[in-house]
This record gives structure tokens, C-alpha cells and sequence, in this order.
DNA sequence: GTCTATACTCAGATAGAC
DNA sequence: GTCTATCTGAGTATAGAC
């Protein structure tokens, strides 16, 4: 369920059930096809509460696209807490990309789809902020220690992620015969052998 | 420019005024920010013959999304029929795609980013139509000829050209220092080390 | 076939009671 | 702080003249 993936975040009970209700909406149908009354109706807080706490639309989806990407670094941060290496951490962090969209197919089409820059006109991508950032960097910390080649970090990154998740994007599409999860250790094998020394 | 995309689409001059509005538009600002009226300011086509031609907003977008497929198939069709074997294809695609990111880069954002699901219900996502499937083939034709290493083809797409798509987002964002050329050689290079046999 | 004028719907936003 | 009732305007789509 999409309900239940933004945890931690800080809010009143109204601000998350207002929230999640935005999420699931936005994931599932889209910004535009998302009413103010949508939701309304589908986290039982009214109109006026809505606009008090979050000034009109395009401030909700703020909010919401704000905590989605404080939600993704500290997930990414703790997959990369647990392991020493770039090639363990590479992996897991591919592995834990995966679980989120086997998880939360709709939010990850979202944050991998949806042009947010169509109604947050002053954001940039999702996959531009922070979060890919701390990808490269696990990269980057692996050519230092020379485990993977060198050349350029941005490179890395596209190489080593980008299929990863062209990957969970055709998953999504349904343009795979098969689970995601076995095609997993075969693209970690390709993806490693364009990265290693 | 944008609006000379659309090249040797079949059509009336008045649908191609239209069409050639519509992409730009929906390019530049997004499909949901269009409006019709918008759309009679920027082609001169009244707004009665828009719908007398296309039947209703969705049906214009729909004919839209049905020939810049075609025209992006067309293209690439044309890229490799010039080579004959897998790695100067993949490198002569890879470079077609580029180029094509730095000609029409609002179409391209709007071909990479937008969930066309979100204004086409019945639509799968570009990537994963006849336009996609023609670069997985010339990777499966290159596992036959012994070029590329035997594996499954969507992962060797994913790796092989996922890095690629990656690049030009993060060129369309503006999170690249360089310009995107500068990268080329060294993201082909990285990319054909995960495909090699 | 192309246009202008118009109807209708509904989303975004506000006012003000409680 | 939360709610209901209401306003306003934008936007899709149609009718019908030419």
C-alpha cells in the first residue's frame, strides 16, 4: 500500500493523513487528474483545514515532494550505513531500489515519471537532488579507494544506476515477462562490470 | 526549435499547424498547463477546427503521441541501417539519441519525463513501445553474432542504453558541469564494457 | 471546412460560523 | 483550528453562421 510510505515524517495527524491521501492520489492518478474535493473526500479532512495548513495546491505538493525526498535520503543513508565497500553498497542500494518499487509501484512511478517540474515550476528532478547525489558519491568513494575505475563520477552514476532504473521503469510498464527480481543479480553483474578496475 | 519536429508526418497543413503547436506546448509547459485557447493563440487554427479535427483534447494528444512514435522509429530505423554490426550501432544510436536531446530538448524532456499515462489512460509508456524495442534488438542480434556477451535482453537495453537515457536527463536538468558531448566517449565506452562478450 | 460566440462544468480558493 | 457554504474564473466543448 502507498498509504503508509512517508514514516517518520513531521506533521499533525491531520498534515499526514492530508499527505499520504496526496500521495497515494498523486502516484496513482496524477497531480492534474487530483482534485482539491478528491481530496477531501478520500482523507476526510475538509477544504478549508486543507488550505490553512498548506496555502493552496501547489504548496501541498511542496510539502509532499519535500518529505518524499527527505524520506528517500535517510533510507538511502541507512542502506549505506550497512556496508564498507563501493561494490556492497552498490548492490544494496540497488537491491533496496528495487524493494521500493515491488513495494510502492505507484509513489515510484511518481518520483520516477512525473515531470515535477509541470507543477512544482521551481523544483528540479527528483533524481537530480540529493538523493542521486548521494549515489554518485558512494561511486566516487570507490574510485578513491580504487575499486572502481576512474572516470568521470557523472558517468559512473548513469552507468551504474541508470540501468537500474530503466529497469524498475519497464518493470512498471509491464514490459517484463518476468519477476524483477530475477533479472536483479544479472543486471548488478553488467552494471559492475562497466564500474570496476 | 521544436516545431519543426515533426517532419514527414501525414496530415492536412492545418493539423500540422496544430500538431506542431501541440508538441511545442506540451514540450514547454505540459499538457495539463495547455489550454485550448492556448493552443488557437500559438497555431492560428480556430478552436472549432481543432475539434472538428481531433475530436476533444485527448484525441489531439493522442494523434500527437502517435507520430512522434512513429517519427522516433523512423529515425532510428534510418541510424541503423547504416551500420552492420552491434557496437557501431550502439555508439551511432547512443550518439542519435544525444544529438537528438541537444536539437529538440523540450521534446525530449517531454518524451523522457511525462507520464503520458496520466493523459492517455490506455497508453503504455513511450520508452516501452516499437521505439525501444528496436535498440534491444540490435543488442540481441549483436548476442547472436558473438559481439555481445550472452544475457537476457532487457537487461543488456537497461545497461546498454538506460546509461544514456540517464545522461540526458541529467543534462536536461542542468545537473551536468559539461556539455553532454563532452561525455559521450567515456559513457559509450563504460556502457559497452557491461555488453561485451 | 473554418470560424465566432456561447454554454456549461467544475476546480481552485475564500469567508465566516462554530 | 476545523468545518460548511459559496464565489469566481478558467477551461472544455458545442451550436450554428458563413
Amino acid at each position: 500500500m502507498a498509504n503508509d510510505f512517508l514514516q517518520r515524517v513531521d506533521g499533525s495527524p491531520l498534515q499526514l493523513k492530508v499527505l499520504n491521501s496526496a500521495l497515494q492520489l498523486f502516484a496513482d492518478k496524477g497531480y492534474f487528474n487530483t482534485s482539491i474535493p478528491d481530496l477531501v473526500a478520500h482523507s476526510g479532512v475538509s477544504i478549508g483545514s486543507i488550505y490553512k495548513h498548506f496555502g493552496d495546491k501547489e504548496g501541498l505538493a511542496r510539502a509532499l515532494m519535500e518529505r518524499l525526498v527527505e524520506e528517500i535520503y535517510q533510507q538511502q543513508l541507512a542502506v549505506v550505513a550497512e556496508y564498507g565497500n563501493a561494490q556492497s553498497r552498490y548492490e544494496a542500494l540497488a537491491r533496496w531500489m528495487c524493494q521500493l518499487t515491488l513495494d510502492y509501484p505507484t509513489v515510484m512511478g511518481f518520483l520516477l515519471y512525473a515531470r515535477h517540474q509541470a507543477f512544482l515550476p521551481d523544483s528540479s528532478s527528483i533524481c537530480s537532488s540529493r538523493a542521486f547525489m548521494l549515489l554518485r558519491d558512494v561511486l566516487a568513494q570507490g574510485m578513491l579507494s580504487g575499486e572502481v575505475r576512474k572516470m568521470d563520477v557523472m558517468v559512473a552514476a548513469a552507468v551504474g544506476f541508470g540501468s537500474v532504473l530503466r529497469m524498475m521503469q519497464l518493470h512498471l510498464d509491464g514490459v517484463l515477462d518476468r519477476p524483477l527480481t530475477v533479472y536483479f543479480d544479472e543486471m548488478i553483474d553488467a552494471g559492475w562490470r562497466a564500474l570496476k578496475s
